[in-house]
DNA sequence: TCAGACATGTAAGTCGTTACATGATTCA
DNA sequence: TGAATCATGTAACGACTTACATGTCTGA
């Protein structure tokens, strides 16, 4: 396998957490961990026949399926080992690109207007972003309350297969890590509208405050 | 140019920011702007003569040079129009990739065990990061206070081809941009900090407190 | 019957890193 | 003289997205 092959081992991941189709992947990816993680069909399907032809999984048609067939992928043996060899691997920290902090460095040499200009769209952007995070936190919290399945986890529900009557430990434990993992956007999300608060008078004022 | 770029725009704004070579950019990058962005020689050098012929740069070699000839690029007026408007166009978020949340969503079905061993193996890296954050925050803070030149600007003042004993307003100013983009840095890092602490006990109790 | 959802896949191109090759100068 | 550093560059690969092509079933 590749270098890092971060993509691969994703999808092995999936495919160990509980058998499933490319498309089943897409959606979990789409529903559940589009807040740390991306995987678009043109490196899913070839990813999964290559996986296949190494051996780390198996493929068969679902008997089950109506319209076209659906392929289920299941992890073999040796691709659970490879995948639970891979997580006990150190990680790497998340690739560095922020686009939007290279433009406020590139703007140092022009007015600062400029520079405000960029730091209230990033803080705009992040409160965005935090008010859509934080609506899907109360519909978890309201799954892990028992108060109820919100309408909103049906799809969730369903490409994970569970009927919505029963929610066993285990499928609430599972709720719970995807509240816990969007707990960590939303401290980020913070995190970054704490830095424009701060930032903010200190360009304008162009200087750090005295109080340092 | 290419659909998004980025790197096109990021060299493009640095030798709109300051004439360079791509030796110089990649120190840069390095010594610089390291908390937030990178780039490899296998872009920097292709992008830099993509950018001559393209008209939004010329190269000069640098009469000056010891070494092998420097070539430096400086950006064309029409270089300098297309990087601002880039500047004015809205940016994307950062792409989301973060490894160990993925890791860390894929053990729900393992036993809780790997799930605290991944938080502590983040809390360990992203305090590492932090700490070395913090130890450049003292270094830019010490020369924003003019409390002299910390010895490990030197290689920075020298890419930016400052004399040490003079800090013009401008330069005063292009370190004050340097210490705010690092400052987001160590909020960010902060804050994941604070989501390990956060999650722990929960993952540990497997329920959220009742204090909710 | 035909729109829309389900489902799988490929081609082309962009984006980015690593490893390597090369050459000049400085200084111990 | 020869190791270190400054400096430029390429080839090969790997990672990822977008747009497209295709096919089947369901239900209005």
């Amino acid at each position: 396998m590749a270098r890092k092959a971060r993509t691969h081992y994703a999808i092995l991941g999936l495919i160990c957490w509980k058998p499933m189709s490319g498309y089943d992947i897409k959606k979990m990816v789409e529903v559940g961990l589009r807040y740390f993680w991306s995987e678009s069909y043109g490196q899913i399907f070839p990813t999964l026949n290559r996986l296949v032809d190494d051996g780390l999984a198996t493929k068969k048609v679902d008997p089950e399926s109506g319209g076209r067939r659906r392929q289920v992928y299941t992890a073999t043996r040796s691709g659970r080992k490879r995948f639970e060899a891979w997580l006990r691997q150190p990680t790497d920290l998340p690739r560095l690109r922020d686009e939007l902090k290279l433009k406020f460095f590139l703007t140092s040499r022009s007015e600062t207007d400029e520079g405000v200009r960029l730091l209230e769209e990033y803080r705009t952007q992040q409160l965005e972003h935090l008010a859509m995070l934080k609506e899907s936190e109360v519909i978890f919290a309201t799954a892990l309350q028992g108060a109820g399945m919100p309408e909103e986890l049906d799809q969730l529900m369903k490409t994970l297969d569970w009927s919505d009557s029963d929610m066993t430990d285990e499928q609430s434990h599972e709720i719970l890590v995807f509240y816990l993992t969007l707990r960590s956007g939303i401290l980020v999300a913070e995190a970054r509208v704490a830095w424009v608060e701060e930032v903010l008078p200190i360009l304008q004022a162009g200087k750090l405050p005295e109080t340092l």
